[in-house]
Parts: C-alpha cells; sequence; structure tokens
DNA sequence: CGCTGAATTGACTACCCTCAACATGAGTGG
DNA sequence: CCACTCATGTTGAGGGTAGTCAATTCAGCG
C-alpha cells in the first residue's frame, strides 16, 4: 500500500510531464545509448512525440494497424498481445518504463501485437522513418536499435525456454524475478514492488490458468518466500526463488 | 529416399560452391532485400566471406563467443540452442537455406546461443562491423536487417504462442508446416521433405519429451495425415492438419 | 557379428487443467 | 447504510495430457 503511493509519486513529477524532453528524462540511461552526444539527443527529442496519457485498458496500437512507430515506455506499464488464427489471445511480454515497444512492427510494416495499456501509462512516440533518417546520420543510433531488437529476441528466447522446460512454480518465480531486476534498474525496490498485471494477464502470458497462478502464489508464501498482497509483492528469500525459477527445487 | 536425393542434387550445384555471389545464388530473393540496386549487391558481396562446409554436429559459433558476424545459411539445416543457468539445453530454433542466424549476439556482443549444423552446411559470413557501415551508405540494407530482425522477434513470439497454448499434436503440427512452407519459398516440395534434425532436436525445441513426439507421430500417422517413414515426411492432408496446428481438432 | 545410438511402444504416474463453489472488493442504486 | 451486481481472485475435487521408467526394435558401423 505504502509502496504503491511511492511509486505513484516517483513517476508523477517526471512521466506525465509532456515537457519533459530525452535530455533530462531520468530513463534515457535505460532508453538511450550511452554515448551519445548532447547534441545528437536533442535531434533525436525532436522527433519524439509525447501525447497525453493512456488509461487503463487503452490501445496503443492494435494489431494489423499500419506501422510507422516505436514507442517508449515513459511511465505505467502495458502488454502486449497477438492473436491467434483460432481467435484467443496469447500476451507475448509486459513492458515497463524506459522499454521499447513497437519492433513487432517492421517487418511487414504492419504490427502483429496490440499493445494494451495495464494502468495510466505515458509514452513518448518515435516515428520510425525519422529514427532510420537519423540512424543513417548517427552510427550509434543504428546500433542502439540494432541491440535493442537483438535483446528483445534474446529475451524472447529465454520465455522459448521458460515455456519449454519451466514447471509452473519456476514460470511464476521467473516473471516475479524479471519484474524485480527491472525494478532495480529504474532504481526501484527489487523486493517490494506491484505488479501492474491481472493473475489472468499472468497465466496467459506463462501458459497457465489462472487457477493455477493464484494456487502458486499462495504456495511460495506459505513457503516463506514471497508475501502477496493483493498485486504487492514482497520477496523475503530471493536466493531460494531463484533456484525455483532455475528448476532446482 | 528419391526426394532426399533430389533435394541433395539441387542443393550441390549451388550451396558448396564457393565461387558463388550473392549476384548469382538462387537464395538471394529470400536473404536479400528485394529492391537492391546491382552495384549495391556487388558491394554487399565483397563483405561476404564463405568458408568451407560444417560438418554435421560442428558449431558455426558458441554461446559466450565474441560477436562479430551474422550468418546467412546456403545449404543444408543448423539449431541454435542455449544454455540455461541449470545447465540444460535448449534450441531455440532452426534455419534453413535463405535464412539468417547470431542476431542473437548484437544485444552484447557475445552471442547467447549456439549454432550447430544439423547435416552438412555451408554458410556465408557477414562481418557485422562492415554490414553497419554499408547500412549507413545504403539505406535499404538497413532497413532490410531491421526487417530481418523484426521477422525474427515475431516468430519467437509465434514460438511462445505454441508453447504457452498449443497441444502435443499441434506444436508438431506446426513445426510440419513450419518448415514445408520454409520449403516452398525455396521452390522445394512443401508436401514431401526430409526433416533435417532428429527427434530428441524436434522435442527439445516443442517442449516435449521424445516419447511424446514419436506418439504423435505415429497417431498423425494413423489418422492418414501424414507418412512418416524415418526422416521423410509427406504431408497427406494439409488441411486437416492446419486445424490441428490451430487448435481445432 | 555384436555394439551403439535413435526411435518406438507400453504401463504407470504426476502435474496441471477443468469444473465448480466460494470469497473479496468496487461500483451502483435503493 | 445495506443490497445488489460484476469482475477478480481463491480454494477444492476429479480427470486428462504428457512425463517417467522400462523394454524392444531398428539402423548404422566397426
Amino acid at each position: 500500500m505504502n509502496n504503491m503511493q511511492i511509486i505513484k509519486t516517483q513517476d508523477a513529477h517526471c512521466a506525465h510531464d509532456k515537457r519533459v524532453s530525452c535530455g533530462n528524462c531520468r530513463l534515457n540511461a535505460i532508453c538511450l545509448p550511452i554515448s551519445l552526444h548532447v547534441e545528437d539527443i536533442d535531434r533525436l527529442n525532436s522527433i519524439v512525440q509525447r501525447s497525453k496519457p493512456l488509461q487503463k485498458g487503452e490501445y496503443l496500437y492494435r494489431a494489423s494497424d499500419e506501422f510507422d512507430s516505436v514507442f517508449a515506455i515513459r511511465s505505467g506499464a502495458v502488454k502486449a498481445v497477438s492473436i491467434s488464427d483460432k481467435g484467443d489471445e496469447q500476451v507475448t511480454g509486459f513492458y515497463l518504463p524506459g522499454e521499447v515497444v513497437g519492433m513487432d512492427g517492421l517487418a511487414d510494416n504492419v504490427y502483429t501485437n496490440s499493445v494494451i495499456a495495464l494502468e495510466t501509462s505515458s509514452v513518448c512516440e518515435i516515428p520510425f522513418n525519422r529514427l532510420e533518417e537519423l540512424s543513417l546520420q548517427i552510427p550509434t543510433l543504428q546500433r542502439h536499435f540494432f541491440q535493442l531488437m537483438s535483446r528483445e529476441i534474446t529475451q524472447d528466447q529465454q520465455v522459448i525456454t521458460l515455456l519449454s522446460k519451466g514447471s509452473a512454480e519456476a514460470r511464476i518465480a521467473t516473471l516475479l524475478l524479471s519484474i524485480s531486476s527491472r525494478n532495480g534498474r529504474r532504481n526501484l525496490s527489487t523486493n517490494d514492488f506491484i505488479l501492474p498485471m491481472s493473475r489472468t494477464d499472468i497465466g496467459n502470458f506463462l501458459g497457465l490458468t489462472i487457477e493455477t497462478v493464484s494456487r502458486i502464489f499462495t504456495r511460495l508464501q506459505k513457503s516463506n518466500l514471497i508475501a502477496v498482497d493483493k498485486k504487492e509483492i514482497t520477496i523475503i528469500d530471493m536466493e531460494v526463488l531463484r533456484n525455483i525459477a532455475n528448476g532446482n527445487d
């Protein structure tokens, strides 16, 4: 409860302020290349568009929309979902502040996922055509976006490994640890945080039913590895949780 | 049997010949941007290195090797595997002629996967530094590699969906259809082909045990949807197989 | 010929899903 | 304030799919 308020407060003074620029955004260490000259940051900043925040449940873009931008999450959290031929949804990822979505759209100039806000969220829109032009002039920027996409690939492959080999417990533990460490990158607590997504989203993402998700949470709680209070998670024994995530029960 | 020989023959006259250039490689429609000027193809060709073929089981590169190149498969087939913290392998993908591997290495300048030949295979090595420089001069090429990586992302996400939601039958059916359509792109038969990988590799990739893989093959065969003769697969009823892949049993 | 590794088949088991009941909390309106 | 609904989450009982363990077959090969 108190934690939630802390996060809200922290995000507020930067996140929802449209006048923020890339140069003074406290997330730029995460979403920009480290070694970018001041004038280059300004050039990038000049093509970035900041619009009003998305409310919970609102779409950032929809699958089959024409691709023209990638988006950096500035505050809040979003999920990416794709719709199978059969019609049911698959959550393909969660994206937190500092992370970039939309790169699925490049392949065929059409987004393959829809991206939906899990809570009030603001984003920076980066028109891809202009980013491409800028990348031709700033080699560091070209390299940075190659790396961003590469990182997305390796992360997806880690999810593949998780779904292919991991038990239900390992899947949940891994998700918790992932969110924990991503919070760490933003200098938030790694032990105490709010899950922005519902149990349904978690289950959908991890290939588990909502009932199993719930059961695992209570099981981990009873083992004194985590404390669960609705969406607030406290990691009590990080070490054992890591073991479970790695399949060493 | 006869099919195998056909494939071998087709590959032979182009694939293992080191004097092949990008300009006359019959795979260039797959691995190069469509609209590349002749002189640009030559410039790309000049940075591509062709070495002697890999034998079955040989490594193209290993996880934690320093990243410096991406590789286009020219003939044969390879698998990418990553090693988990626990030490066991996960096959993260299979790559056929015309497809590109190695883009997992960009993120941290170190490969995260190892790539291993499933049969005698030749590859084109593309030093990434030189490719980056060339991309700054040839915008189409930059775009092409962005798209290649984006396609890898969307494909990995499809695998995630498959592992998250699909039954064992759906997983196998999907893999067969994937290989079938990728053969189609190379103007090979979509109904009759050789699986380059072992049952163990298939099971590892799809998150199934080798026993289950075997059982599904015989089940699909008994339902007269496919014919299986060791590694040779004949798809008899593509339509029903698609339904199974989509979960509409 | 026997050895080895890969694949198949069978019997049993376990993990997770399905179905169902119940709990909780937010929002609404009497 | 309570009663109601609706969405979300928790808990329990039973069943099914795929895993485990084990035996057997088969192909390749020295």
